[in-house]
DNA sequence: GGTGACATGTAACGTGTTACATGATTTC
DNA sequence: GAAATCATGTAACACGTTACATGTCACC
């Protein structure tokens, strides 16, 4: 359930059409959130009856037929991401949806990420430490290992340079969360 | 289409019932890859027809209904798993699927992965230039940024950071593979 | 004999993906 | 006037998720 709250954070940034969108989920927004347009279309046809967006200038009426519709987020979308933002997410995997928050933070924040961020903070080091843990029972002494081994050692060394980079990362923009 | 494979990696390591896959795939394998037990079932019951895999000892006939069945690989699934592991992915996201992968390498290999490693890292390279070019127009100098720069700055630091690390690490694996 | 872990499945639903379809506008 | 891009949509299908359902086995 994160992709209609992507576009409409896509949407407070600049309001757009579907094919705008569509556009920005394959350069910007596509480094870390993925949508196709008939995604974006079918999201945007239900919040338009939600009442999350409105279509700008309809004023035009049936002439403007078949053509170009720029979307705006009204108060009810901007309150439903305000609501979404502050919620909790309890998995590890979140990293990306974070992210989308965050975008959501620099166009209208400040919304209160810290907790969020520390609560993902705290599973990230929880994760590393399960991979320190792996690496000491079953890849140390580092020689010695068969080939296999080794590959699998590859694999695990793979998530602690994740992790690593993560935690890295994410106490560097702590700061800028509680200003 | 990935799942099926990294089920077919799991039983490769070790055969088992489709109960031990769901625990292996809330654990180890769960790190990089997810599945519940429902999908599990499904694939296994298609690649049961498939004549991918096998349960192993049906011997025991009707008595054995509502036990535990335990799958292994069929040299047909085996085949399916190489011919997978040298599948080409272009898409830059393929981090975990690559992880998979390796993990198939450890198990059966060497499989050639060597190939797609480089065109991995050539993607990961063009992607961190992007970023690093839209640093140097958006975000230069760092003073002198309002509150909504900065946390976008931070978003795009993510990105630095995870390639960065991603590619360290795949300078590292490279040797293991040409061996 | 009751509880919890083991073990396998079905059904319904939501989302994402691929293919198909149409027409307007711009550019050469 | 042909081709590329802009612009919006429908339909079918694949996949993942959640809820429901059933029964066994071991242990206390």
């Amino acid at each position: 359930m994160s992709t209609p709250h992507a576009i409409l954070i896509s949407l407070l940034e600049q309001p757009s059409s579907g094919y705008d969108l569509a556009r920005r989920f394959d350069r910007s927004m596509g480094y870390f959130w993925r949508a196709t347009h008939q995604q974006i279309y079918r999201e945007l046809g239900r919040m338009l009856q939600q009442g999350w967006v409105a279509v700008v200038g309809e004023t035009a009426g049936e002439a403007a037929a078949s053509r170009k519709k720029v979307y705006q987020v009204l108060p009810a979308g901007r309150a439903e991401v305000a609501r979404w933002v502050r919620e909790t997410v309890t998995d590890v995997d979140g990293r990306n949806i974070f992210l989308i928050k965050l975008r959501a933070e620099a166009a209208i924040g400040p919304l209160g990420l810290d907790a969020e961020l520390a609560r993902l903070i705290g599973l990230h080091r929880e994760r590393l430490q399960t991979y320190l843990d792996i690496e000491q029972r079953d890849f140390t002494p580092a020689d010695a290992l068969t080939r296999a081994q080794r590959v699998q050692y590859a694999i695990l060394k793979g998530g602690i340079v994740s992790e690593r980079a993560w935690l890295a990362w994410a106490e560097e923009v702590g700061p800028l969360l509680h200003a």
